[in-house]
DNA sequence: CCAACTGTACTAGTATACTTAATACAGTTT
DNA sequence: AAACTGTATTAAGTATACTAGTACAGTTGG
């Protein structure tokens, strides 16, 4: 359910955060439903508990999830984590259309490329990952 | 010229690498013309030569620029760095339909907002005349 | 030639963020 | 009470960014 990619610049509780965002928008993770335990996770992906803790942390900060001492963290509504996406997508829209003119790419151009790239990418898909395995 | 920003979480060497790239895709700085000395530029901001240099080495690689030893470091062919902002753009594009699906974003959606931002957003790009698309 | 400028290379130290590790405490369930 | 759950704290290891100082190489102009 949950992989880390070593070779992604970003630290591991930030790929977990974006990871579980992700199962909870296309609906994999269902309003309720219950995440894996700090410790069990952490085993089962061979990281510390702590760094477990800061990703669960950050996600009910953003109201993806919610936490009850005692019994674990679940799945918060999927409004709030659809919203907080709407958000980023703002953001990194901005900074895209930027680097596009930047680029000397015209309005046309930019949507045509977001046109192609509509069709390929495909919404549940398991897709999702940065892709490309790199061995050191 | 150069401004940094002690908010942005990105290293400092990175935004002098993506400002300078900035300024010669405007327009800013033209082929051959010099840049700042690796010392100079150091002094006038305040930060260590060598992450003036890290910058430096960095453009090179990406050619925007390139160094001779003795005289200093110059604007390359905007084409090489053009080509790359284009290259950036597709990745980024790509990330952002994927979370645009994710929040539940239609197509429509995310070209009328990228619609309104083109707008908004002006840069000083626009060399040889791409204008002529039809706005109101 | 030589002083003063340029880029380049290298080592060492510091600061910060990420991660690990161990421990302790609090609440739930059986 | 035992075995789970979340939560908090402190310490230590590691990687990266940055600073600092030094040294070397090439260019320029007096």
């Amino acid at each position: 359910m949950i992989i880390i990619d070593y070779t992604d610049r970003r630290p591991i509780y930030e790929q977990i955060v974006e990871r579980f965002q992700s199962l909870v928008l296309c609906g994999v993770l269902e309003k309720d439903a219950p995440l894996p335990s700090v410790r069990n996770l952490a085993m089962e992906l061979s990281i510390n508990p702590n760094t477990i803790q800061r990703a669960y942390t950050e996600l009910e900060r953003r109201g993806v999830i919610y936490a009850v001492k005692g019994k674990g963290n679940f799945v918060a509504d999927m409004q709030a984590a659809r919203a907080l996406r709407e958000k980023e997508v703002k953001e990194e829209a901005g900074r895209l259309v930027h680097k596009a003119k930047e680029a000397g790419m015209t309005k046309e151009e930019l949507n045509g490329l977001l046109d192609s790239l509509w069709q390929d990418n495909k919404t549940g898909a398991s897709k999702q990952g940065v892709g490309g395995e790199a061995d050191d």
